[in-house]
DNA sequence: TGTACATCAGTGAACGCGCGTTCACTGATGTAC
DNA sequence: TGTACATCAGTGAACGCGCGTTCACTGATGTAC
């Protein structure tokens, strides 16, 4: 139930009920658990499948970028009007960031896991000398851009909004593209 | 009742009940409504709190600091082991980011509010040739920070969630102080 | 080909808990006379 | 100074709702013989 995914991106761990997740798929609520032992065990795939979703789109991007602004490419993407209006379909870090922290560890590693399953797939295309380095740089790329999201998903006028994006596309072009 | 700012950063927006903030206080849960009309009530105005505690602290840190390196002290303080580990006590911002895109309306203009208020304060601090690009740069800075801050806070073992945090610092210190 | 049985996804009622909110009441404090 | 009354913070029981989870049951599908 891959859809479930989108749901809890949208709506956060707590803000999906597993009844409405399951009217959605014209089912009953009761048939739940033939599938998931609990509904922190859907969270966990669920999570899973939203970077991997996010990874393959971002693959995609890459294929079609021309060669060498590779990161140029995602940088614009992930800081577009199209990635802030849509948390359900985007990045799982940027529309779970402050509340991973407070989930039980079991369930945090199992996210970290899927987030730098993810990381590993983009990593040779940052700068930096060592795999180390890119990776370092993967981290402070992708925390940057996903809170500059979130705070341009939280503002209220589209003005605002657009500018937060702008602003933010310009700083890490600069920081990670040269 | 300033104490339910903390609990708030600390548990989410929906991590807290009423009940056990009333019992935290010694009271009983009844009395709450002769104070604030709702919930949310409280919210706003606990968030709006917190954002005033860390504009306080920010100003102290600054007065301490050497002339010249305010910026440095402020990204090492917000970027620090202590912060990281104490959510509560720490930035809005960041505990709060991704479940303030899902609030409603009316109480994201208050959080918006209370944000930009806060960085008035900070925002001369700031490299910028105008008080526009200050603006923008204040925005950048903290939503970055504060998305690295998250991940650190994600993190499971104690080695990453350093990493990360050195690894921001040193980022973040050099993209705006020189 | 036909019958009996097992499997298992899905049903829908029910349970139990947490929690926001309400409300009639208490009891201390302060004001009016 | 003393008495009557109003105010209002706080109490604690109760209501109602949402929601995760359980469970006895149904009904379709597939397998054994």
């Amino acid at each position: 139930m891959q859809a479930a995914s989108r749901h809890f991106r949208a709506k956060g761990g707590k803000g999906l009920a597993i009844g409405d997740l399951m009217q959605k798929l014209d089912l009953t609520h009761g048939g739940f658990y033939r599938h998931f032992g609990s509904k922190e065990e859907l969270f966990a795939e669920a999570v899973a499948k939203g970077f991997e979703e996010a990874a393959v789109r971002i693959e995609e991007a890459i294929k079609q970028a021309p060669a060498g602004s590779e990161v140029r490419t995602i940088i614009e993407r992930y800081l577009s009007l199209k990635h802030c209006a849509n948390p359900g379909d985007g990045c799982p870090l940027a529309s779970l960031m402050s509340e991973t922290a407070r989930y039980p560890r079991s369930l945090r590693t199992k996210i970290d896991r899927a987030m730098h399953e993810h990381f590993k797939r983009i990593i040779d295309f940052l700068p930096g000398a060592s795999e180390q380095e890119r990776g370092r740089n993967c981290l402070i790329l992708f925390s940057g851009m996903a809170g500059a999201l979130n705070v341009a998903r939280a503002a209220t006028e589209t003005e605002q909004r657009k500018a937060i994006l702008e602003a933010a596309k310009e700083f890490y072009v600069k920081a990670f593209c040269d």
